[in-house]
RNA sequence: GCAGGUGUAGUGUAGUCUGGUCUAGCACGAGAGCCUUCCAAGCUUUCAACCCGGGUUCGAAUCCCGGCACCUGCACCA
């Protein structure tokens, strides 16, 4: 499917569309639907009890997309997002200023101002390398969203660009707050938002994002997480500067010399996707950045990508990024307080380790790679990420077996997330499920309701996969769905 | 942001070049009813669209202008 197919999907089954769609939308800025938001609930709280509430040391915290502009200084993000950008009048190309000009062998200050550049182009008579043209004006472009605060609006602030900041300033207070303790993690579901110049296809390049993140904080030389479980996991990864996909051991990861905590977690990130969420092994790899592509202050950067149709390949859906102290050896720089933490007779800023995912980008993509419209129509979800986890269906317009039906409904819609229809032809209504991805159908039928029959009190039990069904009885209902929604891990 | 393309019911489309017969067709879909003892069946019936604004014309889905949005490429993507 392309994108457009699935955003065809989307919009037909509930998932997601362009909000403010009735007055034409605007790129990049998307609204969930009853299946949509439902499914990216699911994927939320499984990734946080598979990241987070499984380790004694890892918490859950939620922090303030509107942050001042200080800590974004600090950050780094004021500065670099501040892009200058000089257009050629002639040929239209756009160009960074500091870019053009260090290529040219001309220097000009850091945070220079557009006059600044200005200036600088006229005095040493630049002109367009690719055409020859006139430059116009250049311009500040900045990737973050700002905003005025206060009555007079005088007080700038941004939208934070992501939510790692978050985790970041708060975490002086969380570690006292957890007796000072190490490793500490810190996860953040949230939204970001980036000002991109060209935000395209479906839910890949967004202005507003969510983003499920957990910053580790560490103490470099004391952190050994136990990889025994792992050692023999394979998975594929490209490494840099080889830039060859290869199939590798976790324990040969070790040896080409990764620090251990960061294979652990590329095992536990590999296993996340091929066991937990079902992508299969193929369309899963790392690739690790290095050079201009990796962020300056990573220590070791790989994207989790995933083999997406609709976006051409494999395509980024998230990031383990061992980011050293860059993090808060800049915000105790910034707000002029220490962040040292004391430990084993050494004093030091722990170091940060991010498991980061995109969470529009994982939901986009488990419909492009689980769903298949070749015959039928069946989006693959795991039972326990699928909008609904089950539905209760009449066989026929019967007061009795509705009756029935209706009671079984309400057993089960408040500890399962549950659906209930009336209308049409069972196999109709079994084709509407498969198409959102319902792992059960629950049917009640004639026998159901018959006591002379060996099936009486027993329901139909459709697996959306094989279709098969078995009779389940109804006392059993709830025991049979929460056996069969658990997740494996 | 630049260039090109596109914009018709919930979805996918026909019609646009060559203005009128378009009271906008088709398929899927959705609703109501009938039928039906398990996989999008059938029958009856209903619902629903020309992106927005202006202009030309006796007459505009169709031509022109402006806007908006989307798609593709370029540039951009700490």
């Amino acid at each position: 499917m392309n994108a457009e197919d699935i955003l065809g999907y989307a919009r037909r089954t509930g998932m997601f569309w362009s909000a403010a769609e009735i007055y034409g939308g605007s790129a990049g800025i998307y609204d969930y639907g009853h299946t949509g938001a439902t499914l990216k609930r699911n994927f939320e709280s499984l990734w946080l009890s598979y990241f987070v509430e499984r380790n004694q040391n890892y918490f859950l915290i939620d922090g303030s997309t509107l942050l001042p502009e200080k800590p974004l200084i600090a950050s780094g993000h004021a500065e670099r997002f501040n892009d200058i950008l000089i257009g050629c009048k002639k040929c239209k190309s756009y160009y960074r200023a500091d870019m053009l000009l260090s290529e040219l062998g001309i220097e000009i200050h850091e945070g220079a101002a557009p006059s600044e550049v200005d200036e600088t182009v006229r005095s040493n008579s630049l002109r367009c390398p690719k055409c020859n043209g006139e430059f116009g004006p250049s311009r500040a472009f900045n990737m973050m969203i700002d905003v005025s605060l206060g009555p007079e609006k005088s007080d700038r602030g941004y939208l934070r660009p992501e939510t790692a900041q978050s985790a970041f300033l708060n975490f002086y207070r969380e570690f006292n707050s957890l007796r000072q303790k190490l490793p500490l993690g810190l996860a953040i579901i949230g939204r970001a938002y980036r000002n991109e110049i060209s935000p395209r296809q479906g839910l890949y390049r967004l202005r507003e994002l969510i983003q499920a993140e957990l910053q580790i904080f560490f103490d470099e030389k004391n952190w050994e997480p136990d990889i025994s479980d792992y050692a023999g996991d394979e998975m594929s990864v490209v490494t840099y500067p080889k830039g060859q996909q290869e199939r590798v051991k976790a324990k040969d990861l070790l040896e080409l010399g990764y620090p251990g905590f960061y294979v652990y977690h590329m095992a536990l990130i590999h296993r996340f996707y091929v066991d937990v969420l079902g992508i299969p092994e193929e369309k899963f790899r790392f690739y690790e950045k290095g050079g201009d592509d990796k962020a300056f202050y990573n220590k070791v950067h790989m994207d989790i990508e995933l083999d997406i149709q609709s976006w051409g390949g494999f395509k980024e859906v998230g990031g383990l990024h061992y980011r050293g102290d860059y993090d808060l050896s800049s915000h105790s720089r910034g707000s002029s307080k220490s962040f040292k933490v004391k430990s084993g007779g050494r004093e030091f800023y722990p170091n940060v380790l991010e498991l980061s995912f995109g969470v529009d980008r994982n939901i986009w993509a488990q419909i492009d790679i689980l769903y298949s419209n070749e015959g039928r129509q069946v989006l693959s979800l795991k039972p326990y990420m699928a909008p609904y986890a089950a539905a209760v269906f009449p066989l026929q317009h019967d007061e009795a077996i509705e009756k029935e039906a209706e009671s079984i409904f309400s057993g089960i819609s408040g500890k399962f997330r549950s659906f209930m229809d009336f209308s049409g032809s069972i196999g109709k209504r079994y084709a509407r499920m498969d198409e959102i991805g319902t792992p059960f159908c629950i049917t009640v039928d004639y026998e159901t309701v018959d006591n002379s029959s060996d099936n009486y009190g027993t329901v139909t039990v459709r697996s959306r996969d094989s279709r098969e069904q078995k009779r389940v009885r109804v006392s059993d209902l709830e025991r049979f769905l929460s056996d069969a929604l658990k997740p494996e891990f």
